[in-house]
Formats: C-alpha cells, structure tokens, sequence
DNA sequence: AAGATTTGGTTCATTATAATCACCAGTGGT
DNA sequence: ACCACTGGTGATTATAATGAACCAAATCTT
C-alpha cells in the first residue's frame, strides 16, 4: 500500500490523452501525495525519461522513455498493431466505437481504439485507465482470470462512477460466474452514463485473459439485433486475436464460443 | 544516487529488443542490486503495469502500461511518427541505416530505424539507449543543450565502448565546441566498432535539441562524397523535422546550418 | 495597478521505510 | 544423487522518505 516506487508510479496514471501536461500542484492535489514529495518523485521520473518538462514551462509530460520502452516491447512481441487491425474491421462492419485493452496491474490499459463514422458514436479518451469492476472489458477478463488477480481488485473499495455502478464484491463475483457461462460481458451505463459496452477477452498461450476488445454503442441505440450482432463479431475477433498472437482458449470458452463461430 | 524509485526505475533500461525477456537473478547481478530488493521492485512495477511475468514462466518483460503511456505521449504530441518518414527517407536516398533518438533522462532513447537495404549494412539494435558522450547523436544533442545537462553528463564517470572512445571531460568540451561550430556530430568508432556515425540535432520550440537524427555507416566505407552527401541530407531533415514538430532552430544554427541548405 | 491567491520549488527535523543477509524450495544438468 | 543454478522469503539494521512551514515568482481579482 505504501511503497515508495508505487506511489511515484501511480502519478504516471494521471497522465491521459485528455490531460498530457499536469502541473506539480494539480498532481499533488490530484493523488493526495504531499507537493514536495511529488516534486522528488517527477524530478527522479525524469531522470529517467519517463517524464520531461517541456522546456520553459512548468509542466510535466510523458517524456521519450516511454516511446522507447513500448517500441521494445511491441517489437519483441507485437500485439498493439495486431489488435488495431482487428478494431478497424470490427467498427467499420458495426459502425460502432471498438476499443481495445489490456491487463496492466490491477487495471486495463486502452492499447487501441477505432471510432465509428456515425454522427452519434461513443468518444473515447485514448490512453486512459479502465476499471475493473465496472467496464465490460474487465468484466470479461476477471472472468477468465486467476484467483489471485479477482481478489485483488475486488478487495479494494470499488468506486462507483454511475449510479448504476455495481460496488459489491459479492454481485461482482456472480456476474463473473455469469460471463464465464456466456463467454462475454456487458456493461450497462455501469461505467458511464449512456454508455453500454460488451466485450470479450483474448487469451495468452496460458490461456488466461490478457486483454479484451470491445464495442461501446450509445445506450438507446442498443437493440436484441445489433446485441447478437456484435457478440458474434466480437467473439470471430477475439479468436482470430488469440491465435494470432500465440495465445489458445480455455476448455470453458471454446464449448460457448462454438455457438458464434460461423464454422 | 540513491533513491529508491530511481534504483528501481533503472531497471527497465536492461530491457530492450535484443533482451526483451529477464529473470530475477540476471536482473539483479547485471544491475548490481540485491536479489530481495529487485525481486520487491519488479513486482511494484508489475503492479503498476510496466513489467509483466509471462504467465507460468519465471521472466519478466515490459507490461501493456507502456504501450498506453506511448500511446498518450504519441497522440498528444506526434514526434515518433514523424521521424520515421524522415528515417525511411534517408535510409532510402542514402542507402545507409537511419535512426533517431530522443533526450531521455542523462542517455538517448532511440525511437526510430529505417535500415538500409544493402548487404552489408549497420544493424542497430532498436530501443537501446545510447550513451551521450560516445555516438554521434549524444554529441550533436549535448553541444545544443543547455549547460546543466552538459554537466550533469560529463559529471558522470564516461564509460569506454571501444578502444577509440574518448572519456576524457575536457576533450569532450572542446568537441562539442566544435559540433557548435559545423551544426553536425561525427562518431568514428567511439561507440562500437567499424561503425562510423553522423548526426543533427533536432531542436523544440525553444530552440534546444531534444533529440537527433542520425546516419550510421560500416566505417570502412566512409568517403568524403559520402560524408558530405550524408551531412547535406541530414540538415535538410533536421530542418523539416524541427519545424514539423513546432520547434525553431537557434540562431547559432541557422549559420552553419545555411552552408547546406538547398536554398 | 495593488492586493490576494496560487504556482513551482526548497528546507530540515521526524518518522517510516527499504536494504541486507542468510536461508528455503524447486529445477535442470551430469 | 548430486551440484549449481533459479525464484522467492523474513527478520534485523540502517537508510531513505515524509510533510509542515516557508519562499519567490507568476497569475488572477478587484
């Protein structure tokens, strides 16, 4: 809970498509960690480039190292530019926002994101963090994950950011149990107002849940059609995903996913 | 020194493409840190996102958080992708290995190669940080720094890659007057062997270099028509790149820099 | 333009933290 | 069966982080 490392760590998550350049006071204020500590922690950060204050200015941005260490990981294992083709295919044959994302600690990372073209569409904000608890994405992957990592987000308090937010463990855990049986999930306005998203997970070569990829659609548009429709592309994505990226389904998914497969 | 977030920050520099996989006990001896204290560490910042162990495999490698902190960077300031046009360019007209890098903490972290397609050709290693005093690009960079940064590399014990690197402060200083003076870099086999480099730096809107471009060549092929033909390329991209990404150059720049330009 | 407020940044005594060493248990090779 | 590795763990000691008060400069209010 309070280890030093994760404490600065944390202060890279404020970071977003939305707010790239945050100030030391608006930081400190923001994560409730003392100002001169923040200050420590941003100088020691970019010292290692993984944060830079740009020039003159008195604000802290994302700085080259960040750009460095994911062209490592993505040439030693590319699965960020695999999944973006895969989102552009599934949004231009919905018409709806798809996005994609993977297990990053106890949250996702949005890796990937590919909006529709309709006046009326679901506007994400790249780069941004999603909760577990409440978003269709982690739905699906707690579902199809370990023991070890459900308790641990599910021990935290759950923030609620609707009102139709679930925030108790115990619901959670059998919605899971749901999703395990269905093969995907949804969210309903659970994550954000008018908002209602289905996602399924992607597994690695252990066959557990690395990520997920998903359709947010406004919520009034949503219909019994458009639901089937989507699941079945989703889950044709997803496998295609898995495989491609070197990764097999769990004995549990493949017996629910045979019944969307066109084969 | 000495602190911890530092220490444990240090980490992830011993990731790159020719090594994107490590264990705990390689970690902690190429890194001169106790096994216990590595072994904390790594998992705080598997916690966070930026590292991940493989599933039942006993190695780490870099998590999905970075690919979301490039993401963010990368969408909200664009400078990877604009350097690789510039890099295929290059690489194309010039027939030599092109690569970019940019200031992250004390090092270079290259973000950017466009090999060239000859047979025998420079094959760097992609994500590797380079180290400012030795390669073309550290030198082209820090003769356009401010002094503090200057300083805070030469302050530092200079490793010595080659037998022809130099390591010496003051001899550094007197080169980098000289790069001041001609607005390009060269490394003849001070950061690895028969590799011959040139550079040019890139500048911000504040008119300091935040990064290079930069031309490696088998050093037994350097000509003077080569060279000059390599320097004229680079400060024609240098240029474009500055301007593209919203910087200016220094006026101490624009002199030299004219020599080339077509003008 | 004068005052009020907030910004980035710094200091230093107090306190909580992280480093260390010896030690386990499992694995692969010979 | 052994040996030399590996990843991982706890209790003690020494180290590093913390946070309230403080400052100068920039910015917003009036």
């Amino acid at each position: 809970m309070s280890t030093t490392v994760a404490k600065a760590l944390s202060l890279l998550d404020y970071f977003s498509e939305a707010e790239p350049e945050i100030g030391l006071s608006e930081l400190a204020r923001r994560s409730g960690v003392d100002k001169a500590t923040v200050h420590r922690m941003l100088g020691v950060m970019c010292d290692a480039g993984l944060l830079e204050k740009r020039g003159d200015a008195r604000q802290y941005r994302l700085g080259a190292g960040v750009l460095r260490l994911a062209r490592v990981r993505e040439t030693a294992f590319p699965v960020s530019s695999l999944f973006q083709q895969s989102l552009a295919d599934l949004s231009a044959r919905l018409g709806e926002t798809a996005h994609a994302s993977l297990v990053s600690g106890r949250a996702l990372a949005t890796i990937g994101i590919s909006e529709s073209n309709r006046g009326s569409r679901v506007s994400l904000v790249a780069g941004e963090l999603l909760l577990m608890h409440c978003t269709a994405s982690g739905l699906a992957v707690l579902a199809f994950s370990r023991a070890e990592l459900v308790d641990r987000v599910l021990s935290e308090p759950l923030v609620a950011r609707t009102s139709r937010t679930i925030t108790n463990p115990s619901i959670i855990r059998a919605r899971l149990e749901e999703v395990r049986l269905t093969g995907f999930a949804e969210a309903d306005q659970t994550a954000e107002d008018d908002v209602y998203g289905i996602a399924v997970p992607v597994f690695d070569s252990d066959a557990e849940a690395t990520g997920a990829i998903a359709i947010a659609t406004p919520a009034h548009r949503m219909t019994n059609d458009l639901r089937s429709e989507i699941i079945a592309a989703l889950f044709v994505e997803a496998e295609k995903l898995t495989v491609n990226s070197g990764g097999r389904m769990p004995a549990a998914f493949l017996s629910v996913a045979a019944r969307f497969s066109p084969t």
